[in-house]
DNA sequence: CACCTTATTTATCGATTGAAAAATAACATC
DNA sequence: GATGTTATTTTTCAATCGATAAATAAGGTG
């Protein structure tokens, strides 16, 4: 009465290479929503191959994990973003504004920010690389751009002036993590939290290198 | 020739009470170095006692993780928080400044910061409700204490300004995280990067509530 | 159709996991 | 010092882990 029950599962067969990017790109996702703890068996299931099919294109869990990290990190890299901030022909303000209309725009995505929360606790390598760059390419350009705007030699950047870019740019960042990873609820208008933030900034290290108004009402 | 090699290991036998704190004071660091994935194996090892032991307090691993969040959160709640910040006393700079100092002072810690971020990944209940008091006990007081400063109606704050305030707080928190998770160079004086953040939100906040000084330098 | 390559599955291994059962020894009390 | 309680260890189990070896079938080439 019962059907033939043909066992064996339908093969499809990809060509490897194609696979190989197919089993990376889940993987992404799988690793982002359940941590990189979870099995390869979880993942496979996922995927609808089998579990050994993996080990056929890594050599090891750890090799399949570090590809992963590469691709997340590295599709996330806009070259651009330094000549965003450095861009003289229009004002600093409005600079900073667009670049992190654009720099949200990229990493605010559930899976980057989870594979960045993950691999910053593990203190996996690529994370200390990735944190390194923004120094170089982000914080440092808008220190020294701002050192420009108020007459000051951008070679000679404080340390407490780059702590305050820093506060500012993971205040920012901090805002995608509190509604993607802790699905609180923030201001819907993400553009305005860029512009007070920014605003604040400027007029913060404004005080700081040339002094200017102070900050209480009296 | 060999000695008699005792084989059974010295028992100490604590009382009942004492014993289950420990486990937890014990778990706390262990988890927040290794990750909730860690085996009962690694921890017992790390207690000098045997894993079947932890079985006799906790019945199942869960429960002694939910027991090491609750211990980790509480311990670290200070009720006079939002005392410091309404107590009108002083001038509200000076109450943001030597609030935020203390408020690092207890969460700068590379143990809590690492429990807090596993739990925030992993989205237990707990580390939303800690974010949810954050609100409710920080960042709508500094916002009310803030439109009383300027002379605004505090019952009304609007969602952007929370959302400023929560840019500020983060950017702040993160400091420890960059420099205790990710054990980044951060600027050594703490309390400078406090000042300057403080600064710059009520700067920043008095030009969104009230206007003024804009922010380019022409 | 025959043949070869290789993508995929089946089966399995040894190690490790959380957890329970049973044995044992430390301590309190009389 | 005998006795009962219970903290602790020893032993063990079933499930699951990452990984390997062998069997199988899909597809290309002649």
């Amino acid at each position: 009465m019962a059907e033939p029950e043909k066992k064996t599962a339908r093969r499809r067969r990809l060509p490897s290479a194609e696979r190989r990017q197919e089993f990376i790109n889940k993987a992404i996702d799988f690793f982002a929503e359940e941590g990189f703890e979870s099995s390869t068996r979880g993942l496979a299931k996922r995927l609808g191959v089998t579990q050994p099919l993996l080990y056929r294109y890594f050599p090891s869990k750890e090799d399949l994990i570090s590809e992963v990290y590469e691709t997340v990190y590295v599709h996330r890299l806009k070259p651009d973003w330094t000549e965003m901030i450095t861009d003289r022909s229009q004002p600093l303000e409005q600079r900073l504004n667009r670049f992190y209309e654009v720099y949200t725009d990229a990493i605010f995505d559930k899976t980057w920010l989870r594979i960045f929360l993950f691999s910053g606790l593990k203190g996996v390598d690529i994370n200390r690389r990735y944190v390194e760059l923004l120094r170089e390419r982000i914080i440092e350009p808008i220190v020294d751009e701002a050192r420009h705007e108020f007459g000051l030699d951008p070679e000679t950047a404080k340390d407490d002036e780059l702590e305050f870019a820093w506060v500012m740019h993971t205040g920012i960042f901090y805002y995608g993590v509190r509604k993607l990873i802790y699905e609180a609820t923030v201001l819907e208008d993400k553009t305005r939290m860029i512009e007070d933030a920014v605003a604040a900034f400027l007029l913060g290290l404004r005080r700081k290198m040339v002094g200017g108004s102070g900050t209480g009402p009296s």
